[in-house]
DNA sequence: CCTATAGATAAACGATCGTTCAAATATATG
DNA sequence: CATATATTTGAACGATCGTTTATCTATAGG
């Protein structure tokens, strides 16, 4: 009994994920925020906690939904070599068009929050840890297949995670899709066989 | 005539560059800045002008120390290869035990600000683009020299300001040496001649 | 239909933000 | 030494921050 809930909680978490998205934690005001879900604080705080509750809950939702969606393309394809490629290929198609034209959620909340709250620096490794282990799948694939260099080994894997972040870096200054798809590109050549070359 | 000032403005302003540095700017209270420059806000606002001008003089003097002083490593030695090695080992050191354990200035703000701050984004892209040159350049030594693997160009310097990128933005999560050294490994191994093979 | 109750609303909270200012202080110069 | 003035000081500014609360509204169950 009582009165029914206005809004949608999901659709209004996904609006705030946007603005988090966009703009950071800490550049995003409660006001931002109510504009944007169209709630009053009031609404918010009842059915969220605390503005850090509410981000927590967009990083979740971040996760589940634009980043599984884009580290699944890893190993969903024919061979390991093929995954990286298509992996990158969406990461640069959403840099340039998508939902990734301001980077990646995780990437620029780490930079903001790694030195000041343990616990998101927690979920931050963990992320990072995760997506280092598709790249080892797909790069221990692809040296079966035989579509490696020699000296290519599991550093690899920590190497493509650097460069994803770096790509996300950069996909923060509007950059045109050459340069991030030369990134890309440069990264893969300097895995495979060298007869393959670029 | 008049009485004399009694800090010094750039002592102060390295101290004011740490604290930029460590907690980015949004994070960074007036207070903060008072209390590690010991010096009172009307100074600050006499001397800097605003909280953001004082920003701006840290991001430059970041550049004119920090920065320089790393990138002069690129191409300060007998190959390109080489350069590049010191390079990256320099920026291993200052992120595992130095000044860079907290990332670096440009990075963070370039995160923190690519977004509502033209100015400042112009800066950064500045910063980056010069960066790929010395890069493009140690690149073009290496090839003379015979140090590169066939398919190693141009985009291989886009390749490794992204890399340069993701490092720092792995620092502020304060990983070990072994997985910094194993990203800028990593890189360089993709870009030499393959019977170098690391 | 009435009532109990969950939710919406808007005003207001104390805290802190970046910034300013009048008064006090110290120094270089005449 | 006296004076003009650059600097320091600490209180205080208005604005905005995240959050709470009292009041009103709407709905499900009896």
């Amino acid at each position: 009994m009582g009165r029914t809930r206005g809004f949608d909680v999901d659709e209004a978490l996904d609006v705030a994920l946007d603005v988090f998205w966009r703009q950071g934690f800490d550049a995003t005001s409660m006001q931002d925020l109510c504009q944007a879900m169209e709630v009053r604080p009031g609404s918010i705080y009842a059915a969220f906690g605390s503005k850090r509750d509410l981000f927590v809950a967009a990083l979740r939702r971040y996760v589940e939904t634009v980043s599984t969606e884009t580290v699944e393309r890893i190993n969903g394809a024919p061979t390991g070599l093929q995954g990286l490629r298509e992996y990158f290929a969406h990461l640069v198609d959403a840099m340039v068009d998508g939902r990734r034209r301001w980077g990646c959620l995780i990437t620029n909340s780490l930079v903001e929050f790694a030195g000041r709250d343990p616990q998101l620096a927690g979920m931050f490794e963990l992320h990072l840890a995760n997506l280092q282990t598709s790249f080892a799948a797909a790069l221990a694939r692809a040296r079966t297949d035989g579509e490696l260099r020699p000296g290519a080994g599991p550093d690899s894997a920590r190497l493509l995670v650097a460069v994803v972040q770096g790509m996300n870096v950069m996909a923060k200054s509007r950059p045109g899709r050459h340069a991030l798809q030369a990134v890309a590109d440069s990264a893969l050549a300097g895995l495979v066989a060298s007869p393959t070359a670029e």
